[in-house]
DNA sequence: CCATCTTTGTGCACGCGTTCACAAAGACAT
DNA sequence: ATGTCTTTGTGAACGCGTGCACAAAGATGG
């Protein structure tokens, strides 16, 4: 695979693929973590485990980043710290704006884990008037008004969505002709942007009813093996069409996303 | 599936694809929108539009669950939410508790779309004293002691941790033994649970870092890759060890919970 | 310098998920 | 009733990701 044996860290990045690219962070974490103890060298295995992966795929992660490794030994920890920051572009300052200040905006500018890992808050906004000016996290809230201008100014290519659901189209539209290539979105809606934009949906409401349906299939089998499919879940079946009317009422209260938070 | 024709909307669960399962929840959200707007049926084009995907997959996708369609008319939308609801358990009461109440857990006790999905937050717990009967989103807090008695008494099988990331484990543990079996983990920690219980993970920092990954590249195509002069890896080492310096410094200026979610 | 031992890097096969393309099914008009 | 038209449901092909298993690479010890 790799031309020659250079251990040259050439930018590889057409070849890697999506899959790879999402557990970089993860392999990041665990060797930060290494890092702190001061453990010189991880074996695929230890790294694995401390990841949560297998082996055989951790390494076949890494070869598509180059052979950082030595056989025999394992990997360099800080070597290869900087190599996935490098891939991933943690090398370098990322100016962030955090559009919807409400609770999970605020969380969001709480948290820690943005400037260790190369962002940096430049703004938040909000569109309540009687936000501008007010601190959140050691940064005044600023407008909604002074998007373009915060995102131009700041050379910000990164903007996360925190507004309801029917705010944050008009925001995502006002993100991208500003400058904005890269979008992360928590809000509860199917973000249309044009070619060359990225965008990046967190969605708690999607995760828990996921883990509801598993939960379900638990309680309503309770054999351990999966035989006899024709018949099992009708039992279920019946419990939820008792529930048919309770299903119908969903209109209420479910109208618009009332908080900040997705749906 | 192919041996025989049987036209039965039987529940097939055994059968439903992990990928399929994951986007239940997104049809869903374009269902109850459509529902709202008194739309009494979808082809499964202009439902594919709304929820973002392909409308192959989308058939295939609710194929799992049955023949739920009208050829040449659509969906029946209050039908489709029905069954879907069903099929991911939502047509029942999931009670929830929250452990961790920094800001990230405020944002999830104040966020609306729970409640309106079936979910429905038994209890707020944190570990710190001074909180406990604190009101957050109306529901008062509790401590640490008691969340055993809290999980047993009220049947709770969900739980979601928004804790630092050094208290998860512990809390992951105390929850599987009181009875949790669905986790929803916000912490930056690999989970280690036993057999029968599923955990789900959600990383802000991940997804960041993978946005960032994909902007790097974008900046990098037409230019010749700015910086990064090879084969500095050793002053490399020293960046990443700053960075693991950084990590470690956990403290924010908010002494209350100041690190909800490091990465 | 050679033998042995450890661990990487990867060829290969398998299975899942996606997409295409179309026959079957039903609505609707005549 | 019959033909036409729309849209579903799905067989089949394709591509990606995963995991196995092993040869190559290098360290280590004699």
């Amino acid at each position: 695979m790799a031309t020659g044996r250079t251990h040259r860290p050439a930018t590889r990045s057409r070849g890697i693929p999506e899959a790879t690219v999402a557990r970089l962070p993860l392999y990041l974490r665990a060797l930060t973590a290494l890092s702190e103890r001061s453990v010189p060298t991880v074996s695929s295995e230890e790294l694995a485990a401390a990841a949560g992966v297998n082996s055989a795929k951790l390494r076949k992660d890494f070869s598509y980043l180059g052979s950082y490794g030595t056989r025999g030994v394992g990997y360099d920890v800080e070597y290869l710290v900087y190599q996935i920051s490098r891939e991933l572009g943690l090398t370098q300052d990322w100016p962030v704006v955090i559009v919807g200040i409400g609770n999970l905006g605020a969380a969001l500018a709480n948290y820690g884990g943005f400037a260790s890992r190369g962002f940096r808050v430049a703004a938040l906004i909000d569109a309540d008037p009687a936000m501008a000016g007010k601190p959140v996290a050691g940064i005044a809230v600023q407008h909604t008004d002074e998007l373009e201008h915060i995102i131009e100014s700041n050379g910000v290519s990164i903007g996360v969505i925190a507004t309801p659901a029917g705010a944050a189209q008009q925001v995502c539209d006002r993100l991208v002709a500003a400058g904005v290539t890269s979008i992360l979105n928590f809000a509860p809606t199917v973000l249309t942007v044009p070619d060359g934009v990225d965008v990046r949906k967190v969605d708690l409401s999607i995760e828990l009813q996921i883990l509801a349906f598993h939960e379900q299939r638990k309680a309503g089998e309770e054999t351990p093996e999966a035989g006899a499919p024709a018949t099992s879940g009708r039992a279920a079946a019946v419990a939820a069409a008792a529930e048919a009317a309770a299903a119908a009422d969903r209109k209420g209260p479910d109208g618009d996303v009332p908080a900040v938070m997705p749906a």
